[in-house]
DNA sequence: GAATTCGTAGTACGATCGTTCTAGAAAGTC
DNA sequence: GACTTTCTAGAACGATCGTACTACGAATTC
């Protein structure tokens, strides 16, 4: 009965691939073959890992947001107050390195802000996933308004840093943040 | 020598409905045919107008962004200080009927990132025009950290209140950050 | 009214799109 | 080795894409 079994890690090394791609080269004109071709892979057997291209978007952006999610809370996490945890994740995710990743992070976040029935996963965790990890380091006060606070900023200085790539400016910026989370 | 002379307004006029159609469908798939039909013109006509679709698409966005700039300076502008500038400028815009316009301009954001060659424009602009604004209502004080900082929050909190939904949480986080800002 | 330019539409071309079909090699169980 | 299922590739399909070409009414100058 049995026949080969799945090889799940065959497509989580595609999966991944697919997002090195999609972080170089653009989200939004992702298809097929382009695709397949960067990965030294024929069409059918893309097709064959993710389905249909719809499907193999949401796994793109599932993984993405996974990715910077555990990487950013390994730094953010166990961090003994909120601004400890906002000044850690601001840190490791304005580093240059993170760039094009965050620059497809933004593309995703825009693009399912118009198609929510497609990206309904991505909208439902982008805030959630980030409330529950700075809550955890925010102590008894559970005031949803500080976390909130704190994941608005980082993000809208990250679109800022993005677009203008003036770090002094919005490190300026994000220190005068962070010392005002320090001081209250 | 001379013919019948250039339409400005005719441009001017299909120009803001390719936007308003942008807003309701979504800006990464847009092609000539499904617009000229819901505009109830040709594509032809729209080749005549706007050039290619890369110039359209730069077209749409560059009008995008001087509408949702002049609507808010109208409200922001002459404020007595940065801080009511930014409650001015928020209030206008996390006005739900606001919300369509603000999700095609976090999507042209998130393109604009990973193309900036295409959208240089966008990218000058998007911040330097709200910088402009904003130091006018600071006064003496010209130290860009706080600017900067009101333009990454009020943004940072329409993504997460685009994305959730959730006016409760975001308002009032909203609120908290405008408090702070009075009292400094 | 002749000449010229603009606005609009229809048609057609080649390219690329997502997807399906067919087929064979690979990796397991019995 | 027989059997079954997975993985991969190639070819082909119809649809849609951006764009160029042709043509004609509208608006203006001379």
């Amino acid at each position: 009965m049995a026949g080969r079994p799945v090889d799940h890690r065959r497509r989580a090394e595609l999966l991944d691939a697919a997002v090195d791609y999609a972080a170089e080269h653009g989200f939004s004109d992702l298809s097929w073959r382009p695709i397949a071709a960067a990965l030294g892979v024929s069409t059918t057997t893309l097709v064959h890992h993710f389905g249909t291209k719809e499907q193999m978007l949401v796994a793109i952006l599932g993984r993405l947001r996974e990715r910077i999610f555990v990487l950013t809370s390994d730094r953010a996490a166990g961090q003994p107050t909120l601004a400890a945890a906002a000044r850690a994740a601001w840190e490791w995710s304005s580093d240059p390195q993170r760039w094009p990743e965050f620059k497809l992070f933004f593309a995703v976040y825009g693009s399912a802000l118009q198609a929510p029935h497609l990206f309904a996963g991505f909208l439902d965790r982008v805030v959630a996933d980030w409330m529950s990890l700075l809550r955890d380091a925010q102590g008894p006060d559970d005031d949803p308004a500080a976390p909130t606070l704190v994941i608005a900023t980082i993000r809208g200085l990250l679109l800022d840093l993005l677009a203008t790539g003036d770090r002094d400016r919005v490190g300026n910026a994000a220190e005068a943040f962070f010392a005002g989370l320090e001081h209250k």
